[in-house]
DNA sequence: ATATTTGGTTTATTTTATAAACTATTTTAT
DNA sequence: ATAAAATAGTTTATAAAATAAACCAAATAT
């Protein structure tokens, strides 16, 4: 039987914000944008998804005058991607 | 920027089905739902997705007088699986 | 004979993802 | 100085997907 995928991983928008937050201290708003191609709106959506799971964190603060918001992976969140990625090898193995 | 990861197999079931079909030569409804753990219904409506998209084949017959239903993979079907494998490592390498 | 199981399909409901519209502030251009 | 446009988002609405529930026909078991 294959393994079950967290269905808040399996997502191409979160799994990317994941996948980047897994490599980088943290990253702005602005910065998970570009890399993933995504809406401002659909970004803001995902990311409080995964806030509310405990899988990041979020800051919201200013840069100068502008509202800057800034994401980081949680000790929980690269328990999460880890486990997926394993359960996601199951279905990718040659 | 991160690949496009193509949605038809970006869905755990179907992906399941895909993945499944890849290492068998063909196989029938009831395997599928066993290995993958889902309803009939579910399965059913999945599996028609892939056979419109023309990544998987349907074959309807009989065993016996029960009804038998047996998929198989198509060329384009295995080429859109490692094509979706391929972007996926972008996400998931560490 | 009727109840249950098998092998599904169809339809309805819920959940998700995405897009569109909006807010507030800030630059930039005129 | 002021209007237009850009930045950095949030909120709300819509479209699409996944899932579940209801259904059907035939076969098997009680």
């Amino acid at each position: 039987m294959l393994a079950e995928l967290d269905p808040l991983l399996h997502s191409q928008l979160r799994l990317g914000v994941m996948s980047l937050l897994m490599s980088v201290e943290s990253a702005e708003f602005t910065f998970l944008k570009e890399k993933t191609n995504s809406t401002a709106g659909n970004l803001s959506v995902q990311l409080d998804k995964l806030s509310e799971a405990g899988y990041i964190n979020i800051e919201k603060s200013f840069k100068g005058k502008k509202p800057l918001t800034t994401c980081k992976i949680t000790k929980k969140g690269m328990k999460a991607f880890e486990e997926y990625v394993n359960a996601l090898k199951q279905y990718i193995k040659p």
